[in-house]
Parts: C-alpha cells; structure tokens; sequence
RNA sequence: CGCGGGGUGGAGCAGUCUGGCAGCUCGUCGGGCUCAUAACCCGAAGGUCAGAGGUUCAAAUCCUCUCCCCGCAACCA
C-alpha cells in the first residue's frame, strides 16, 4: 500500500478550564485512528492547541484579577498531565496565543481581503457604559418582548421560545455589570459567506464523495441552500476593544479578529510550530499534494469547520489547501449507575479518574467499543464499564494469555510450537476485516471482532483440556502446540488492539515476547517462537472505584477566599416580623425583619417553598451590607440566606434557638 | 409541519443502505471445568424491533403519519 502523509487535529479547548470528559472522548477517538495509521507506516503528523481567545477569557481574567495570560499559563500547565494520561499521542500541544497564530491569522485575513471577500458596515450593537465594551447577545438579559418573562437572554425566550434580537429586549440591563445597555455604532468587518463564487466553491467541496458523513453533508448543505431569512449569511468577523485576540491588520481602529476565525488557524499555527521544532519546512508540507487535512471535530462546531472554515483556507489559497475531512462526532453522555441522573459531559472529570488511579485504557477500550462513524451520542454507562471492561478486556482477551502461559514456560520453557495453528489461523484471518473498520472509525466493529475471535480461541483451548494433557507425557506435543495456538492468538489480538490499548501493547511485545519495537501490522506476518514468563497485564474495574468516581458531585468548591474577603460580609441575625405574597411576583415573598431595632424590607425568592405565615416569627441570617437591589415590586434591602441543590425545594438556614436579632454571624 | 440524528429482550449494542426463520455481549437461572485475575466452557428463560397505517408471498429493514429523546438554527468559545 502506498505510504500516505496525513495531518490530523482535533478541536481546539476553550482554554477557561480543565478538559472535561467529552474533549477525552474526541481525543481517544482520534488517537486510535493515528496509531492505527502509524502502524501501517503511514507519516502522520497529529497536533492539538488552546483556543485562547475571545471575551469569556478575557472577562475570566479580569474576574480572577490576573492577567490573560497568566490564566491561559494556568490551564497549559495541566494539560501534558491529562493527554499523557490518557495516551493521547499528539506530535505538539499549542496554543492559539501565539506569535505563529498572530501571523498565520493575519496573513489569510489580508489575503481574504485581498481576494475581495472583506468588507465592512456599520451596525448598532448594545454597549456597556460601566465596563466600557460591547455586548455579545449573550451578556444581556431583559424582559421578553413577547410574553414578558424576566431575566430572559437576548436572543430567545426560554419560556415562551420566542426568538428576537436583543435590541428588541425590555428593560435590558448588561450580566456583567447591571447597567443598562445604550445601542452604539461599530465599523465591523464582514466575511462575504454569501459571494456566489464562495458559495459555489462550498457546494462542490461538500459534495465530494467520502469528503464528510452524509448527515453532515445534510446538514451543511440546508445552511447553504437557505432561502429567505433562513439564507446564508456573511460573518461577522470583527470584535471591537477591549478584547482579548488578535489584531485587524491595516485598520486605524483597535478592531481585533473574532476568536472563531483565529481557533481553526490554530491548527496550522500548531503544525507550524511543530515543524519548527522538527526541522520541517511547514509551507512545503502544508502545500505538498499528497498531504491529507483531517479534523475530528464535535457535532457542536460543524457550522464552522464545514463553512467558514474550508471557505477561507479556499479563498485565502496555496499554501493553505481545504480540509480533505472533517469527522464529526456525538457528545458522550453520563450515566452513573443504578441513579440514572444523566448530566452531558461533565459526568466525569478525566483528571479525577485519573488521580483514583484508574487505568485509561479501561476508558479507551470502552469508549472504543462504543464508538462507531456515525454522529451519534456515546453513553458512559458506570454498570456497563464495568461489566464490560472486566469481562472483555480481562476475562477473555487477557485470559487467553494468563491461562497458556503457564504451561508454556513451566513445561516448555517458554519454547512455542511453530505457528497456523487453527486458531492463530482463525484470528490472523479478522485482519482484513479489522483494518477497514479502523480506517472507517468504526471501532465498535474492532473491538466485536476481536471479542469473537477471543471467544472462538477460548472455546478451542477448552475442548482440548490441556490441564488434563499435562497429566500425560506422551502428549506433551499436543500441549505445546495447542498452548502456543492460544498464545499465537493473543499475540494477533494484541496487534489489533494496539491503537486502542498502546501501552498494554507495549508491554506484551517487550515483557512478554522480548520485542524491541512498538506493535505494527507486519508483526502478524512472523508470529513469535518464545514467550517469556507472564506478568500480570490489566487489574479488573472495582465497583468502588466506579463509586468514587461519581461521588465527586460536589462540584470544585468555589475559589478560595481570605479572611478579609469573608470579613467584607456582613451577616445578621433577624427575626422574620412579616411576611407577605406580593400582588404578581411568581416566585417572591415580601419579609420585613427586625435587625435588633431597625427593621428591613427584604424581598426573598422562597415563594415555592414556604407560606408566608410559617415564616413570620422565625429567625433567619440576613445579609445586611448587601447593595440594596431596585426590584419591580419595590426595593430589597438585603437577603436572607436559603439552602438549594439541583432538585426542587429551598431550606432557610435559621440561627439555633436564643440568637437574638442584630447578633453578628461570623 | 424549521433541520439533522436516534428509539431493537433487564443493561449496552449489531442488524436497516441491498426486505427472507430477530443476533451479540453483559446480567439472570441451571449444569460443567479447575489451566486462568471468582476467570473459562455448555444449556435455558427473556423481545408484538417506539406507535398507527400502507406496499409485498414476506417488513426491524421500503413508503406515510404520530409520539418520545439528543443536537443544531452565524453576530454564542
């Protein structure tokens, strides 16, 4: 087979906290692709980075009081701990704040200029007096337009599904400040998505055949074909200071580039940093023809990568070339145990599995069993992991090794009969089979196949009871032989399971057949003639590892505070002297307080939770030097504090009996 | 009727393109074995293939409608 040169990368992590379970699931996935094509010999050169930029991160910052930079420093720091962990392969880790970025992203933005695809208006955009920035939709909340539910997000109504703009919100106040919003106008710049050639170039791209899934394919091609309000529009690339990205190039003004159009060049910034570090000419291999672009991206971000993206790198032009594929992906969902509270992602937190000291090739294996080429959702499912990783990967796969090696080495000394035995025959036979559904992604089919064959080679070493063979010295033939099939056996399975388990497959080719290299195809072609003695190679999963795991629930407790920042609260014991329904208000009480002499008027969202007669005569903590808050039934002066968690009901935290109002809580 | 995907024994899945006795793993029940990390082997029970209608000699599979779940709908990273 020719020898192909691939350029693999996964999607950039927003860099404002820790991978979470569903960046693991789409690192392994790609993972065991690439280790499946080095193992064929293929040149592959696979690379990740931070996506860096944008407002969220530059507001995190602030917020945490450090610089941008310090924060992103924060987060990079932890990710060698977590890929490593995980056997994620990558050739380079980067980050989209990067001299190579800066340069890469503004190359293409002049180049698209210069092709004529740039242009720029004015449009009227919310603008926060008090932080003295511009507004994305999703910082300003308001009362719906159409029903007048509160606190609704400027572009949709969760409570009667309405879809407006923001502009069109009454009452509109700013999340990060509270102000209220004034429209102001911006020069932005425009991507023309909409130019015919654009659009021309995206329909062929998307309808070349294996380019993309065809749901993808579906999906892509109804944004594309949209008509009247539902028609393909242009991009809005241009982000107003302060913001934390990179520069327009050429512009009088401080405008900086939208991150959604620097994140994706942060796979060729990735490379080229990498090839920097190797002494590879980064344009020559971008540029070379044989060279195969491959994303592996969730199905989350298929607008961009199917899009935008293909269509800059398109219009922007040589070196730069079009992605060859982009494979999509569901998300991966969690179910832990018998309690079936399913929660996306962050079910499991990778870093914690991996600090139990739990192995990473039990979440390899399992979700490679359960992954196929589709863009379907993957369900962790605690019961099954177990059930599955002990039973398959131990119980069968390992077994057939733990149960042969025995005899091999005690009465052969590790001396194997010579190889295609039947069932040697029978595994090296899946090998075909095994390899189109690695190139295909279907990993779920890998992983029956292999299953079937272990079943297959059990069973056969069972009805030759080799246990009862060694009782007999006139056939110690036929044990050496029906021992080294099962061993043979174990070995090809381990060849097919290498991309999935690399490190148990490292150490069957070392420890177990004295093999100075790493596993690959042409291994199956001279099948081992010594074994050396058998160690244990994978513990079984321990229901209370699994339990563990879970019970991390409560979320990373918020950050740490000092005494002094304790100290700036002021927190009072007030008796609850009235309490009231207030005319309209759907979840408010209206309590007055006696603080000890003075008294308060403090509105508190307990309406679902208690009549306001139980209430009146009750002591509570009041929170005495909380900014009074201006509300639609009048002022609230303070609040009292309540206990909460996912599910419905609200607990009012009361002082012990003998507390007297006024009484500092400290 | 906005769009895409999904709904198959208790659990997780295959089979759907190209119609032909409903299959695999785990779990449960019964038996066997003792080489193996309580692993392995044999057998059994368990499903109106989300629901309704249609095409056909024959439908999980093709067509139509309905219900439920996940996701998407640029100015959200």
């Amino acid at each position: 087979m020719a020898s192909r040169k691939l350029f693999v990368t996964t999607a950039l992590p927003y860099a404002n906290g820790s991978f979470h379970i569903g960046h693991i699931m789409e690192y392994i996935q790609a993972d065991i692709w690439v280790r499946f094509q080095r193992m064929q010999g293929h040149e592959v050169h696979f690379v990740g980075a931070d996506d860096a930029h944008g407002a969220p991160i530059m507001l995190k910052a602030e917020a945490e009081g450090v610089t941008p930079e310090a924060l992103l420093a924060r987060i990079a720091a932890e990710r060698p701990r977590t890929l490593g962990g995980f056997h994620i392969s990558f050739d380079n880790w980067h980050s989209t704040h990067s001299p190579e970025n800066t340069e890469l992203s503004q190359d293409i933005y002049r180049r698209l200029r210069r092709a004529g695809l740039i242009y720029s208006r004015r449009i009227e955009q919310f603008y926060d007096p008090v932080k003295g920035m511009f507004l994305a939709d999703r910082y300003i909340k308001g009362e719906c337009p159409n029903c007048g539910a509160k606190d609704q997000y400027g572009d949709a109504c969760e409570s009667c599904g309405s879809v407006y703009a923001a502009t069109e919100l009454k009452n509109p106040y700013s999340t990060l400040s509270g102000a209220t919003p004034v429209l102001k106008s911006s020069e932005h710049y425009f991507f023309k998505l909409s130019d015919p050639a654009c659009k021309r170039f995206l329909a062929q791209w998307l309808e070349t055949p294996g380019r993309l899934q065809p749901q993808v394919v579906h999906k892509a091609q109804e944004w594309l074909q949209g008509k009247g309000d539902k028609a393909l529009a242009d991009w809005d690339i241009s982000r107003d200071a302060p913001y934390f990205g990179i520069r327009i190039p050429d512009s009088a003004e401080e405008k900086y580039l939208y991150v959604w159009l620097d994140a994706p060049i942060g796979y060729l910034a990735s490379l080229k940093n990498y090839c920097a570090k190797k002494g590879l000419d980064f344009e020559r291999l971008l540029a070379d023809p044989a060279l195969e672009q491959v994303h592996f991206i969730g199905k989350d971000i298929i607008y961009f990568h199917t899009l935008f993206w293909p269509a800059m790198l398109q219009f922007a032009g040589p070196p730069y070339k079009v992605p060859d594929h982009v494979y999509v992906h569901g998300f991966i969902t969690t179910v832990s145990g018998d309690k079936m509270s399913k929660s996306r992602g962050t079910g499991i937190d990778p870093l914690r599995y991996l600090e139990l000291g739990m192995n990473a090739e039990w979440l390899r294996y399992y979700i490679a069993a359960k992954l196929n080429a589709n863009v379907e959702d993957v369900e962790f499912n605690a019961a099954d992991f177990l059930a599955r990783v002990n039973s398959d990967l131990v119980g069968k796969y390992v077994n057939i090794a733990a149960r042969a090696a025995g005899f091999v080495t005690k009465t052969f000394d590790g001396q194997l009969a010579p190889a295609s035995q039947e069932s040697a025959r029978v595994a090296l036979g899946a090998a075909d089979q095994i390899r189109e559904a690695y190139e295909g992604r279907e990993f779920g089919k890998v992983v029956r196949e292999v299953m079937r064959v272990a079943d297959i080679v059990n069973q056969r070493y069972d009805q030759a009871k080799p246990w009862e063979l060694v009782k007999d010295p006139a056939r110690r033939e036929e044990l050496q032989r029906i021992c080294s099939d099962a061993i043979h056996a174990f070995f090809v399975l381990t060849v097919y399971l290498a991309p999935i388990l690399p490190a148990t497959a490292r150490r069957v080719a070392r420890e177990l057949f004295g093999l100075e290299h790493d596993l690959t195809f042409d291994d199956l072609k001279a099948l081992p003639e010594r074994l050396r003695p058998f160690k244990h190679l994978i513990t079984r999963v321990e229901q209370e590892q699994l339990e563990r795991l879970f019970d991390a629930k409560e979320p990373a407790v918020s950050e740490t505070i000092t005494i002094d920042d304790f100290a700036k609260l002021d927190l009072r014991v007030a008796r609850i002297v009235r309490a009231e329904q207030v005319e309209g208000a759907d979840k408010l009480l209206k309590l007055t307080l006696d603080t000890g002499g003075a008294t308060r008027t403090v509105f508190a969202g307990i309406k679902s939770a208690y009549a306001p007669q139980a209430l009146e005569g009750r002591l509570a903590v009041l929170v005495a030097n909380l900014e009074p808050r201006k509300m639609k039934f009048g002022v609230s002066e303070g609040m009292v504090l309540a206990a909460s968690g996912d599910g419905p009901g609200i607990f009012l935290v009361s002082p012990d009996s003998g507390a007297q109002p006024g009484m500092r809580v400290k």
